[in-house]
DNA sequence: AATCTATTTGGCTATTTTGCCAAATAGTCA
DNA sequence: TGACTATTTGGCAAAATAGCCAAATAGATT
């Protein structure tokens, strides 16, 4: 892998990564159509308000959101849409995976 | 987070997770038009060949790719070549990154 | 100023992940 | 069968992650 490639890669996977937890896919799917407060978002996923603001901490260190403090809340919003696109194609892998997993079970 | 939505975040947490390692995204990437063999992509990315085998596992197990032993090989190839499709979305992730912190040295 | 609310940060532990080496396995070929 | 090739598995140490609690910060309200 040579490095400049290898970089580019690496920039890529640190996008993954912050998407790459069940709570911050919560997050982000609960940002499709409006923006929240991380109050609103903490009731939503019923974690420790510290643990949800550092999950959105993650999300804003990777570009995919962005956050702006009005009065003493901070409202946070979907930067980029289009990873919302991803979740289509993930579920087809899960049927694939599925549907795999029936083969073991059912071989032709 | 309701249980049945939960188990959907964590089901698609896994492949994204799959997907979140720069090896694992180059293999990925090297898959896009043929399957190969282990040792091919070990050559590719450099490392260890038990390390490669490893993340093809890692693939395989979030049902990324299929493959195939032919003579004392293993062939791997993509299973749901959609994922190829995130490339673009995560570049702009990455530019809108980029275009903000370009911002910070040099607000409006 | 004192207080209250919303959020972030620091610190800690438990768990997971990565990559190497060495050893095991599976298939081929003499 | 024995040797050789391709790949996987087990085990280990180092690093990263997730969650909680307690304490710090920033803004609003009295």
């Amino acid at each position: 892998m040579p490095t400049p490639t290898t970089d580019r890669y690496a920039a890529r996977a640190r996008v993954l990564k912050a998407m790459a937890h069940p709570v911050r896919l919560c997050l982000l799917d609960a940002l499709a159509k409006d923006e929240r407060c991380v109050a609103d978002l903490q009731a939503l996923v019923g974690l420790d308000m510290s643990t949800v603001s550092k999950h959105l901490a993650v999300l804003r260190g990777a570009g995919l959101l962005d956050a702006d403090k009005r009065g003493n809340q901070v409202f946070h919003r979907l930067r980029t849409p289009c990873v919302l696109g991803f979740f289509g194609c993930i579920e087809s892998v899960l049927a694939a995976g599925a549907a795999r997993a029936l083969d073991v079970l059912e071989p032709r």
